[in-house]
RNA sequence: GUGGAUGUAGCUCAGCUGGUUAGAGUACCAGAUUGUGGCUCUGGGGGUCGUGGGUUCAAAUCCCAUCAUCCACCCCA
């Protein structure tokens, strides 16, 4: 136990972080570009936070969420998700009273307890947006552009963006009714699930992956067939927007997010390669949700991207770039003397920009080059008595394989672009 | 929460139906080359066989439990 980590987690070791920092860097780049700006909410929040954001009658709060009571007898949990944290700053901070729309980013780890499988983790990380006060439906597209424009730029050209509408809550009303009316002949058919689904979800039914309930959802009314004028007209106006952009999506009448607070525009990207879990990202608007949290009434659209997943597909599609993050000199020092010019050479390289290192183990200079090639550095200053003796240092090109001897006087200049 | 597969050296794995000091490749360290990495050769260190019980004269091998990993269901990122 003391040396293995908690099931679900990783680590994130020297060679790996540099695919996060990557993946990350892009995030940061693209919000910036679009307007969003970063917001850090804590990992923890009052229960009731995410009981009432995320939706009492959701796997999350039902069975994921990670909650215990803190010593002074409060009920807190690791935040499951990063709406409902970013919902409640809004309000705590009355962001609402500054000029609108917020439009607002985060990274970070979320915690949910699942069981661990391909692209599932117990701590994951997600990159999400969120943007308070717009309901124009140009909102609705520039949030899935920001969110294919991260994705084709770390290279993913073609993944699928699925989108559809749930309408408002009157057209919910609507949609409920027809589906129950109509599964009700075939109730019986619907798998467990879906048969509690009926009264409690309806609208889940479309969303299940048994193949008879699919089958049976094939014909079923959806929620864009219910959806009122209004929601009809901001649907088709995100689609002309969608267009207009050149952005590809796939009308899919059966996608139904998971999380309660969803109104109007849903979408989810899919990366077929990853396993089960395909989803690499999704979002949507939850118009009635700051008002639900205490707020004024306020349309939000946001989504959460899955860090670790968007990895997973990189890394299938050998899309990871090679990032050389070591050191780029090395110093070779032999004898005591050299190894102490060698230290201070050292501080004044590292002083001048250069990443540099040296041997800590009293290595013989063959060991010492070894190392070097091991870091992969792409040039080795060698120190001996000779050299001391001339005033010079070695410089040796590693991947050329060639060296030269240079005045001391020199190394930090001809390093220094490095 | 449910189901399946798997846990032997840092890593990838072998170890037949239970039988002496548990092996290979690779990685690591050193030497061959007393001032030079990547190739080759030689040598060396490193394993409570996931953990805890049980069966047996004898368990890495069989049984049970437990933990973990992987995959799938469920759900989602």
């Amino acid at each position: 136990m003391l040396t293995t980590r908690p099931r679900g987690t990783a680590d994130i070791l020297p060679g790996q972080v540099e695919h996060w920092q990557y993946i990350e860097d892009m995030a940061v780049r693209v919000c910036r570009e679009y307007g969003y700006r970063e917001i850090r909410t804590p990992i923890f929040e009052h229960t009731e936070l995410f009981v009432r954001g995320v939706g009492e009658s959701t796997d999350i709060v039902e069975k994921e969420m990670y909650t215990f009571q803190d010593r002074g007898e409060r009920s807190i949990t690791l935040r499951p998700e990063g709406t409902a944290s970013v919902v409640r700053a809004y309000l705590e901070n009355k962001l609402y009273a500054g000029p609108q729309p917020v439009k607002a980013y985060y990274i970070g780890p979320m915690f949910r307890y699942d069981r661990p499988q391909a692209g599932r983790y117990r701590q994951f990380h997600q990159f999400g947006v969120e943007v308070f006060g717009a309901q124009q439906p140009a909102v609705d597209a520039e949030v899935m552009a920001l969110a294919m424009d991260f994705y084709g730029r770390l290279g993913l050209n073609d993944l699928e963006l699925h989108i559809n509408s749930l309408g408002c809550p009157t057209c919910r009303i609507v949609v409920r009714e027809k589906l129950q009316q109509f599964f009700k002949p075939v109730l019986g058919e619907l798998c467990p699930n879906c048969q509690s689904r009926y009264a409690r979800n309806p609208l889940r039914i479309l969303d299940c992956k048994s193949t008879r309930c699919t089958e049976l959802a094939l014909e079923a009314p959806t929620t864009v067939d219910c959806l009122c004028p209004e929601c009809r007209t901001h649907f088709e106006q995100v689609q002309q927007y969608m267009l207009d952009l050149g952005i590809p999506y796939v009308l899919d009448k059966q996608l139904v997010r998971g999380l309660d607070y969803y109104t109007h525009t849903a979408f989810e990207i899919m990366s077929p390669d990853i396993g089960a879990q395909s989803s690499v990202g999704g979002g949507g608007r939850y118009n009635g949700l700051i008002e639900a949290c205490g707020g004024p009434p306020t349309p939000g659209i946001g989504f959460a991207l899955g860090l670790e997943r968007i990895l997973l597909t990189l890394q299938k599609r050998g899309k990871l770039p090679n990032i050389q993050a070591g050191p780029v000199v090395f110093l070779v020092a032999v004898g005591d003397r050299a190894v102490r010019e060698s230290f201070s050479l050292l501080a004044r390289l590292r002083a001048a920009g250069v990443a540099a290192d040296m041997d800590y183990q009293g290595r013989s200079l063959k060991a010492q080059m070894k190392y070097a090639g091991k870091l992969g550095v792409r040039y080795a200053v060698i120190i001996g008595e000779d050299e001391l003796k001339r005033g010079s240092v070695m410089l040796r090109d590693m991947d050329a394989g060639g060296q030269r001897e240079i005045p001391a006087g020199e190394v930090i200049g001809a390093l220094k672009d490095n």
